[in-house]
DNA sequence: GTATTTATACTGACTAGTTTGTATAAGTAA
DNA sequence: TTACTTATACAAACTAGTCAGTATAAATAC
């Protein structure tokens, strides 16, 4: 084995997902990635065959971090309480934390970046965003359920579409988010979320 | 006089907001529109002194229309019931309404593909947008303290917020259809926002 | 009522610059 | 020695934007 080239395709990866986040894939030059992450051209192509390439990795990369940041807080969620309702609050609460520590050039889902340049297009990369926000759901959904068991809701509860209305409410959260830059929109809806559901299951 | 220039300005205009909408401002060429609209590159420069010119005309026309369906939704609503409730009900089933007979590609809120391509830079297309946004959180607003008076709500409620939360389900809406690409997502979550009011301000 | 002027609207070829991607030769670290 | 990296040059396609000239129609002049 030689050097490592996989910390020069991190870094690659890295600095693109940032440039992406902020100015969308499309409006990102090959060249302006490769003089944020201090490369050459060469290097570049050496690790992506094309642009559309790392647009793959990019999702690939998102996809995996939303995943683990599932996995992780919804495993300490049920690790601090044992009751349902409370561990679905908690796994909100972790989510607002997360996103209390990005700074505001770093809010944003890349999902919703590529869907509006149209990059989604790719079946591969459309399944890719996909079932991560179909996992995201199933495992909201799944919580749901049991709390539904242990509170009766005041109203009828649909358990899919509650943990949807989760995502629904994180993306357009970023979205107001970027246009008002105001990045406090996001604690403020989460918040409101929990108020939700505290006001379908919380007995009065 | 000549022959009316505002026909072709209008054709540009359409043709560019439909391209914008399906894959972004940055992604649709000069060259994509005039054909779309099929004009010549003389004709586009003449009535565009620049793509950006044409991106500031986009953001005036998208702003001018979502305005007008504020205003005439609200007023709609105002003039089908006597109760602030209902009216507020009433105007998020009429922008139900709207949004069911949209075809899929256009479905999306342009600020929101602006903004994740960083293209609300300049100062002047960002107070659009945000003005814009900032009427329809204020009419909301203003419609929710009606409704506080009369119906004592059961949870604290900050109108601001609870009108910010219409626009945060509507962006993040959009966003899902796209990506999962259920133009339903969107009825389903403006009939939660509908539910929502209800649990908190409906006596039981 | 025909000729001329004026203002606007439009054409399509052209330019200058940027883009992605390739090529190549030499250097470097495990 | 192999995998990785640099540096530079290059090409082919695409990009926004320009420009000299044409078309149209209404206003005015005779």
């Amino acid at each position: 084995m030689a050097r490592d080239g996989s910390i020069t395709r991190d870094k690659i990866i890295e600095t693109a997902m940032g440039l992406a986040l902020k100015q969308g894939h499309v409006a990102t030059s090959v060249d302006e990635v490769i003089q944020a992450a201090e490369i050459t051209k060469g290097t570049f192509f050496y690790h992506f065959k094309s642009k559309k390439d790392l647009a793959v990795a990019l999702i690939e990369k998102f996809s995996a971090i939303e995943l683990q940041i599932l996995e992780e807080n919804m495993e300490k969620a049920t690790k601090l309480s044992k009751d349902p309702l409370q561990q679905l609050l908690i796994f909100v609460g972790l989510i607002q934390e997360l996103h209390a520590q990005l700074e505001e050039g770093h809010i944003g889902c890349l999902y919703a970046s590529y869907s509006y340049e149209n990059q989604l297009a790719d079946e591969d990369l459309l399944a890719l965003a996909t079932d991560t926000l179909t996992q995201w759901k199933d495992q909201l959904s799944n919580k749901i359920k049991e709390i539904v068991k242990v509170y009766p809701p005041r109203f009828p509860v649909d358990p899919d579409e509650l943990a949807d209305s989760f995502l629904v409410t994180l993306e357009g959260a970023y979205v107001m988010t970027r246009v008002m830059h105001k990045p406090e929109i996001i604690q403020t809806h989460l918040e409101q979320y929990k108020t939700y559901l505290e006001s379908l299951f919380r007995p009065h």
